[in-house]
DNA sequence: TTGTAGGCGTTATCAA
DNA sequence: TTGATAACGCCTACAA
C-alpha cells in the first residue's frame, strides 16, 4: 500500500509525469475508508445505504466522502453489474432537423434517470455506422437507438449483443423494433381539418415522390377526401421537391388551371411557405380565399409565415421518448417487435382559420 | 476457477434469470484464450499486437477471437488505464440551431478517433447542468465541453477534476478555456463586403439588444463604416427582436425616413427575410436598389430567400472542432486559457451581387 | 456491526 | 515465447 503523505496536494510519486491532465488523483473508496477509519467494505455499505451499518459509522463515512468529494467510479461499478448505464444513439442526420427532436425525446426519457446517451453521427454512411456501432459495443452500451435521416425503411443491423430500436426510419426486418411517424394518419388528419373548415375544392402539392413519406401523406389525404365524398382538385397530387421554389411554382400552376380552388395541402412547411408567397402575389387572401396547410410544423417557418401556417406535427419528441422507453423495456428483458406508429397532431394557426 | 462445461450455449448457472436482455453472455478474453488453448496473458498480447508472441500463436488467437466475435470490454480497460475515452458534452440548446453545428464539429473531431461523446441537454437550467455534470464525472469522462445557448458569458464551473472547454458561450472566468464566434469581426466583414459592392448608404437592423452578440456585431460594423469614411444611415442601429416581423417593420420605417438607402445589414437571417419581404412589397429591387445581408447563414432561410441571401457564417462546426481539439490538448496535459475567437466567413449569395 | 476475500475483464510486469 | 500474478475500483457473500 502506498504510504504517500497526504494533504490534498498534487501527488505524483508513483506515476510518471506524462499523465495528461494535472488534477489530483481522483479519490477512491479506499481513500474514504481510510479517512473514516473503517474498512473498504464498510465504507461501501455505508455509502450505498446498506442496513448492516451502525448509524454513527455511516455518518463518519458520509462525512469523509463529502470531505474528499468522493464520487464512485461508475466504470468499476459497471464492470461488476454488467450494465454500463449507457445507450448508444446513432443518428444519420445530425444537421438535419428531424433527428434532433427525436434525439431530444430520447435524451429526455433517459436523462432523468441513470442512463446516459453516447451520441454518434453516421451521416448516412453504412460503413461509418458499422464503425460507430462497434465502438459503442466496445464501450458496452446497454442498447442502441438508430435514428434515420428519412422515413423510408433501412436495412436491419441483424443480431447484436444488445437490444436495438429504430427510430424515424424503420428497419426492413419486421422482427426488429421500429418507431415511425404516422404519415398516412397525418395526411388524413390534414384533410379532415380542411373539410371541417368548410373547404371542398382541395389540391395537394406534395414533395419528392421518391420519399415514402410523401406518398404516405398523400395516400392518407386521398382516403380522407374519399370518405368526405370529395374529389381531389386536378385529379392527382403534384410531386416535386421539398422547396419553397417548388411550392411557388406549383401554386401558380394550380391557380392558372383551377382558379376556384379553396384549399391547398402542402407536403411540407417549406412548400407551404412558397405556396403562401405565390398566393399573396396572386392577390388571393389566406385563409379567406384559400386555406393552406403544411407538414412538419417547423416552428421557424410556420410561425413566421404570413399568415402563420397551420401544420401537421409529427410529435418527434414523443417518438424519441417512446423509442427510449421501448429500448429500456428491451434491456429489461421485454423486447417489442414490429413497427410502432406515432400519431401526428394538428398545429393550428391562422392559415386555415375556419 | 469455474468449471462450467462450455459450449457456446447461454450459460446462466451462476446468475439468476432476472438479467434483462436475453443475449448470450458476452464473450470475454478468457473465452478466447481457452478456445485458442493459450493463457489469458498471451491472448491479450496477441490481440494487442505485442511483439513477444509467436506468429502461429497470434494467428490462433486471432482466429478464436474472430470466431467468438470477441470485442474487448472497454470498461475493464478504462479501469486500468484511468481513461474512459469519453467526453461529456453538455448543451443548453439542443433544440436550438446554434448548439447543433458546434456539437457536430466536436463529434466530428472526436468521432474519427477513439473518443466517444456523452450528450446531455441541460436546457439552460443550472441545476440540471450540475446534475448532468455529476453524472458525467461519475462515468469518468476525460473532459467536458459546455455549449451555451447564446453567446453571452456564463458562470464558470470552477475547478473540476477534468478539463473543461466552453463553446459558443464563454466562461466568465478568463482562466477557463472558451471558444466563441467573432461577432465583432462578423459585423466588420459584412460592412466591408457591402462597401466592396459599392454601397455607401448603409443601415443596420439588429436584433435583441440584450444579446452581447447583437451589440458586438453592430460595433464591428460601425468600426468598418468608420474606416470606410461612411456614416450609418439613421445615425444608429435599430434594435428589436430576432424575428421576421421585426425585420419587416424596421425596414418599412427605414424606407419611409431614408428612401435613398442602398444597403441594409441585418442582425440575423430571420430579420433579413423580413427585410427582403418588406423591400419587395415596397417595390424595391434587391440587390439592384438595395443590398441586404443577414447573419448566421441559416441555410434553410438564406437559400430559399428571394433573392437568396448573402449572410455571415459563424463557422460553428469549426468552433466545435476547435473546442474538441482544445479539450483533447488539455486532457493530454496542455491546457489553454482565455477566450479563443473563431473568425466568421462570408456566405455570398444574390442579395448583394455587386 | 465490521472486516476479509474473491471476482468483474483487462493489461503489464516478471518469472519460467 | 509463454504464463502466473498483481493491479484498476468497487460490491457482495461470508467470516469474525
Amino acid at each position: 500500500m502506498n504510504e504517500h503523505a497526504d494533504g490534498g496536494r498534487p501527488n505524483r510519486s508513483a506515476k510518471p509525469a506524462d499523465e495528461g491532465f494535472q488534477g489530483r488523483r481522483t479519490t477512491t473508496l479506499s481513500d474514504v475508508a481510510r479517512l473514516a477509519g473503517v474498512s473498504i467494505a464498510t465504507a461501501s455499505k455505508a455509502l450505498n445505504g446498506r442496513a448492516q451499518v451502525r448509524a454513527e459509522t455511516r455518518a463518519k463515512v458520509m462525512a469523509a466522502a463529502e470531505q474528499l468529494s468522493f464520487s464512485p467510479n461508475g466504470l468499476a461499478r459497471s464492470l461488476l453489474t454488467g450494465r454500463s448505464g449507457t445507450v448508444g444513439l446513432v443518428t444519420h442526420d445530425l444537421e438535419g432537423r428531424f433527428s434532433i427532436p427525436t434525439l431530444m425525446g430520447a435524451e429526455d426519457a433517459f436523462g432523468s434517470g441513470k442512463v446516459s446517451v453516447l451520441l454518434c453521427d453516421a451521416r448516412g454512411d453504412a460503413i461509418r455506422e458499422q464503425h460507430h456501432i462497434q465502438a459503442l459495443l466496445g464501450r458496452r452500451v446497454d442498447g442502441l437507438i438508430i435514428v434515420g435521416a428519412r422515413p423510408d425503411p433501412r436495412p436491419s443491423l441483424g443480431n447484436l449483443p444488445v437490444p436495438v430500436v429504430y427510430a424515424y426510419a424503420p428497419s426492413e426486418n419486421p422482427q426488429d423494433c421500429s418507431l415511425v411517424s404516422d404519415n398516412v394518419g397525418g395526411g388524413r388528419l390534414a384533410v379532415e381539418h380542411l373539410v371541417a373548415c368548410g373547404r371542398s375544392r382541395i389540391a395537394i402539392i406534395s414533395g419528392d415522390s421518391s420519399y415514402g413519406a410523401a406518398n404516405d401523406r398523400v395516400a392518407g389525404a386521398l382516403d380522407a377526401l374519399d370518405e368526405a365524398g370529395l374529389l381531389l382538385v386536378g385529379g392527382q397530387a403534384l410531386f416535386g421537391a421539398w422547396t419553397e421554389e417548388w411550392g411557388r411554382g406549383a401554386t401558380r400552376g394550380l391557380l392558372a388551371k383551377h382558379p376556384d380552388i379553396d384549399a391547398i395541402l402542402c407536403g411540407s412547411d417549406q412548400i407551404a411557405r412558397g405556396c403562401l408567397d405565390a398566393l399573396r402575389e396572386a392577390g388571393r387572401d389566406v385563409p379567406g380565399d384559400v386555406a393552406v396547410m403544411g407538414h412538419d410544423n417547423w416552428e421557424i417557418l410556420a410561425s413566421n409565415a404570413r399568415p402563420p401556417l397551420t401544420s401537421i406535427d409529427m410529435n418527434l419528441e414523443e417518438l424519441g421518448r417512446r423509442a427510449a422507453a421501448r429500448l429500456f423495456e428491451a434491456i429489461e428483458g421485454h423486447p417489442a417487435h414490429g413497427v410502432e406508429t406515432i400519431p401526428c397532431r394538428l398545429a393550428l394557426r391562422s392559415s386555415t382559420a375556419s
